[in-house]
DNA sequence: CAACGACGTGGGAGCGCTCCCATCAGGGGG
DNA sequence: CCCCCTGATGGGAGCGCTCCCACGTCGTTG
């Protein structure tokens, strides 16, 4: 369609062709105001005629800026959440920035080492800001990003008085309302299978689970509770472990879907009908859930929501009119399947 | 750790401070082996100094070469194949392109009018190749990116004679190993549910499913084969069409595992038992083939395998010394699980 | 012993932008 | 009628690299 004349076109070629200069042509690109009606015309003009696009190594390098931003995932909770969590937080956050037309780069990391080379690329001045997956609670990292002064935010926190911006979901409310599904259907002897209680996130669902135990008048008791590590087969060993201990148990919060999973398969070994003799309800609200039998019940997270928000507070943070506040915390909902039906006869 | 003073430092203080030229740093940051050992070692230390790293915009402005590729993924394709598989494609590509010290931008197309934007990004020379996932039959984008002349590698392809370099699983031998698998198993009249058929990922399968039932001595018959498009409810309707047409069907290969997943249900609710009357393949062998109920034999891909050979063959493409074959068929392999014992008392 | 490569090396000339300053027209107030 | 302010404009000066050419400085060859 255009005249590709040996390589592209380049503002000053654009400048030339609609006779003005390289400055005005900068202007009309950019959007800034400050241009006669006349003269963004004709480079409007010019630019299609030519088939322009801004060399964007020249803007950054100009203008030190890249409108590119980082999201980083370590590997290995990519592999642990195998279910489309990611994927929908990728999904959310990539809405949100081909919106604001910027670049989503996206970095596994497998290793420490590979994070120290993450360090190098925040160097490099790849990125104008980052977005941080699936903190540890003792994660150096957002502290360092912030000391070189690239605007982060997190999904998820590393404890309850996180400094860093981050978007969270209420995984305390998401606790509570499994349990008070359960209480009102009957339930008396309700366990839980926790995730690994050296991330937040576990910590917040067992503490949401207790809450929702005292809200109901109950009194928690620690032969209920469980430690997994959101792995399906986490979720059997904790899920044999509870049954040893309390044969009795009629009802489970399982902190994640996939545990569930693996929990339901003890749970038949062991001759329990869900939800006859237990019911089961999980969190996530993944295609796992829909699909076990019976189909699980479950806390649904707005994953791919907490991606935009989480992009969109880093855009404002990047233009240096940060959103308040700076921490955000969405609402969870509860998913109601088959598993937890009332209990027969009561 | 080191001097920061007002902004990071440049090729040319690391050059003041190892008392050599500005080119004699670029040569040794760049590996060049023209330099002695002497300046060399003086540099690194400088280097080390001073924590100097590339600023990555001038290398791409002066050099003309970004180190970025970009993985295009169509959003739409993310929804449908909720199941890991571009999880598994991001890590295999990822996984190579760190090793090469390379960025991964990643951009899910949502529509037509996105990828119009993205051959803007690519007009403005953010990457230096293109990665192209999940091509339909009929798409232009793949021919309009090499006449850019930007180095892409795609995955699977769009027809049996595709002329641009792709990596692909043997969708024909799933098809063929599903089919003999379940001939050995002395299942009869042998059904098959496929994806959208304007997929060639699709047509190759059942082409697969056809070949197995010739190997076998079986002639294909059409009323053995419905169509689905790689859904769930996709599964769950061509189920219902094979029942009315083929009640006395005792085996279907599903082209994909969430079809399958439909599939079982229909036959739950058409009191047909799993594998007793009717033997289940799908192919993924994703997380949903081990939750059913039995577990589904499945056909695995090597997904992960093949982002690592597509990233490789673009690095290759990059390079300028194209690798041989431009073409590559990775190899399948079935996963016997509990969804196709033997006929029972044959 | 002169001439000539090979090797290291320094640094100029861009790459294509953005930023900003100087300039030029106008228009309104003193 | 002149001055000053505003708004629009052109273009110089970089941004921090890579590329490449020219320049020593040796060791080697005829």
């Amino acid at each position: 369609m255009s005249g590709r004349q040996g390589g592209r076109p380049t503002l000053e070629q654009v400048a030339a062709r609609a006779g003005v200069g390289r400055g005005t042509v900068s202007r009309v690109i950019n959007g800034s105001p400050r241009v006669s009606e006349q003269a963004r015309r004709a480079v409007a003009r010019a630019v299609a005629e030519l088939g322009y696009v801004p060399n964007q190594a020249a803007r950054a390098l100009a203008g030190s800026r890249t409108d590119a931003i980082a999201l980083v995932i370590p590997e290995a909770e990519a592999r642990l959440f195998a279910e489309p969590y990611f994927l929908d937080l990728i999904r959310g956050v990539s809405a949100e920035l081909a919106d604001a037309d910027r670049q989503l780069l996206l970095t596994l990391v497998r290793s420490e080492q590979e994070r120290q080379r993450f360090e190098q690329y925040l160097a490099a001045q790849r990125v104008d800001g980052v977005l941080l997956a699936s903190v540890h609670g003792d994660d150096p990292l957002p502290d360092r990003i912030r000391e070189l002064g690239i605007p982060v935010v997190m999904n998820g926190r590393r404890s309850e008085a996180e400094p860093v911006p981050y978007v969270d979901t209420d995984n305390i409310g998401a606790g509570r309302a499994a349990v008070a599904h359960l209480v009102a259907r009957g339930r008396d002897r309700i366990a839980t299978v926790t995730g690994p209680l050296d991330m937040y996130v576990a910590r917040a669902r067992l503490g949401g689970y207790m809450a929702g135990l005292a809200e109901a008048g109950r009194i928690p008791d620690n032969s209920l509770v469980s430690a997994g590590d959101f792995t399906e087969e986490g979720g059997r060993r904790a899920m044999r472990g509870l049954l040893d201990r309390r044969p009795d148990l009629d009802a489970v919060f399982v902190a994640s879907d996939v545990m569930a999973a693996g929990a339901r398969g003890v749970l038949r070994e062991a001759g329990r009908r869900v939800p006859h003799d237990v019911a089961l309800v999980g969190v996530d609200d993944s295609p796992v859930a829909r699909l076990m039998d019976p189909p699980l019940t479950s806390v649904r997270q707005p994953i791919e929501e907490m991606g935009r928000t989480m992009a969109r507070m880093l855009l404002r943070e990047i233009a240096g009119t940060p959103e308040e506040p700076r921490r955000r915390v969405l609402p969870t909902e509860l998913v109601v399947r088959d598993s937890c039906r009332a209990v027969s006869g009561s």
